[in-house]
DNA sequence: AATCCACAGGAAGCCCGGGAAC
DNA sequence: GTTCCCGGGCTTCCTGTGGATT
């Protein structure tokens, strides 16, 4: 390293001093929080808010049901709009609940009822139990006094898909048999085929509203930073093109306003370390390849062992380069690899869903083709740079 | 038109480790 | 301790299938 002379050390002080903040308050650009006003979705909290008046008024509210793809708004306007319902019931003195449940996580019918039993004062074991026993105890709980619940199930795709449709079953019907409270249910979901899935039944009675969010726009997410940007950044350090490129990246990926606000944000991180006093176009361009690089990153380094050794029989065979690779290949390269390294050999089935979590995870692409006489088979290929896993899975294992 | 490949992917059920209850 | 539950990873067995080849 080099000697810093007595001038270089003035200016690395000067720089400091000088150095303007990038960011004022870095909350405010977390797509997490939750802003005082939603630009752009007036109408659906209007419309919201309609339909959850009811219990205001001291009657059952309907089930609704919300669709729209991930960032559009969904969670953030149900949050917005219960906890204005929660804060108006207390100075009515109506008795309000609202229970939110993020069903990515909380995927079956034990655990959600695990989860929300708690909330009304009944302790719960996370495992143990039969599931009909939590349930009692849940019904119980929220019958114990006169009250309006509402239960809110976000990722509610994600609940059906693995823990079935029972839960919402007893959920809708629940009414039927309660004496003091009333349940109401809001599902919120990204998949708009879903509902194909459930019983007619759970259908009809979740269904009777049904809010729809649409994508923003490029003009609407600008809309939406420039708010974030006056709060959360100091003045003056965004250059013209940053939020219109944001808004533009964003847009391109059906208007999601939750990476729009992690572009923007990330940018102004990578600006705050450049010592830059401007977050410039270039900064957004190194924001986007860090998200991605970083998502990479974190998803092979925590991939489970047999998974890792699937994607390493992938890499390798990518690096041959003989053409189209199929799960047969695939298979017997894992197989190689597994007797080589004295790994347990898992079945072709199981190798097949481990391909295509791997493909759901965005690491590679298979798709599914038919090769006529020979076969139908998965076409598999790495969709990011070959090199870059490699490095990551030499870390591990 | 019939055949037939190389798998896809559903269904059922096993095993195990978590834990509770008795 | 035994016996009951749950969920996740996995195997076994299975039926289904698009389209080149016969």
């Amino acid at each position: 390293m080099e000697e810093a002379s007595q001038s270089q050390l003035e200016d690395i002080f000067t720089s400091l001093l000088t150095k303007k903040p990038i960011f004022r308050n870095r909350e405010v650009m977390r797509h997490t929080y939750t802003p005082d006003n939603l630009p752009h979705r007036e109408k659906q909290i209007k419309q919201l808010a309609s339909i959850l008046v009811a219990p205001l008024r001291g009657e059952l509210s309907s089930n609704i049901f919300i669709f729209g793809k991930t960032g559009t708004g969904k969670t953030a306007v149900v949050k917005y709009v219960t906890n204005g319902l929660k804060k108006m019931g207390e100075e009515m003195e109506r008795n309000i609940d609202v229970s939110y449940i993020n069903c990515e996580v909380i995927d079956t019918q034990y655990r959600v009822l695990a989860n929300l039993a708690p909330e009304f004062g009944a302790e719960v074991p996370m495992t143990g139990w039969p599931t009909d026993q939590v349930y009692k105890l849940f019904f119980k709980a929220i019958d114990s006094q006169e009250r309006f619940v509402v239960i809110v199930l976000d990722e509610i795709d994600k609940l059906v898909k693995k823990g079935g449709d029972d839960i919402l079953y007893n959920l809708t019907r629940i009414n039927n048999d309660l004496n003091n409270a009333k349940v109401s249910v809001i599902g919120i979901s990204n998949d708009l085929r879903f509902t194909e899935y459930l019983d007619p039944r759970v259908r009809s009675s979740l269904s009777q509203e049904e809010l729809v969010f649409p994508p923003y726009n490029a003009l609407e997410l600008q809309d939406i930073m420039w708010q974030r940007a006056k709060v959360g950044l100091e003045p003056g350090v965004l250059s013209d093109g940053v939020i219109p490129l944001c808004a533009a990246l964003a847009a391109r990926e059906h208007g999601d306003a939750r990476r729009a606000l992690d572009l923007l944000r990330i940018a102004g991180e990578i600006a705050e370390r450049e010592e830059s006093p401007k977050i410039t176009e270039n900064h957004v361009r190194a924001a986007l390849d860090k998200i991605e690089k970083d998502r990479i990153v974190e998803v092979v380094r925590t991939l489970p062992t047999q998974s890792k050794l699937v994607l390493q029989a992938i890499l390798i065979l990518e690096q041959r380069g003989e053409g189209v690779i199929t799960t047969g290949e695939v298979y017997a390269c894992y197989e190689n690899l597994c007797k080589k390294r004295s790994f347990e050999i898992l079945t072709q089935r199981r190798v097949s869903d481990l391909i295509s979590e791997l493909d759901m995870l965005g690491i590679i692409n298979a798709r599914v083709i038919s090769k006529g006489r020979y076969g139908r088979t998965k076409e598999i290929r790495m969709a990011s740079s070959i090199d870059r896993i490699q490095q990551i899975l030499n870390m591990g294992v």
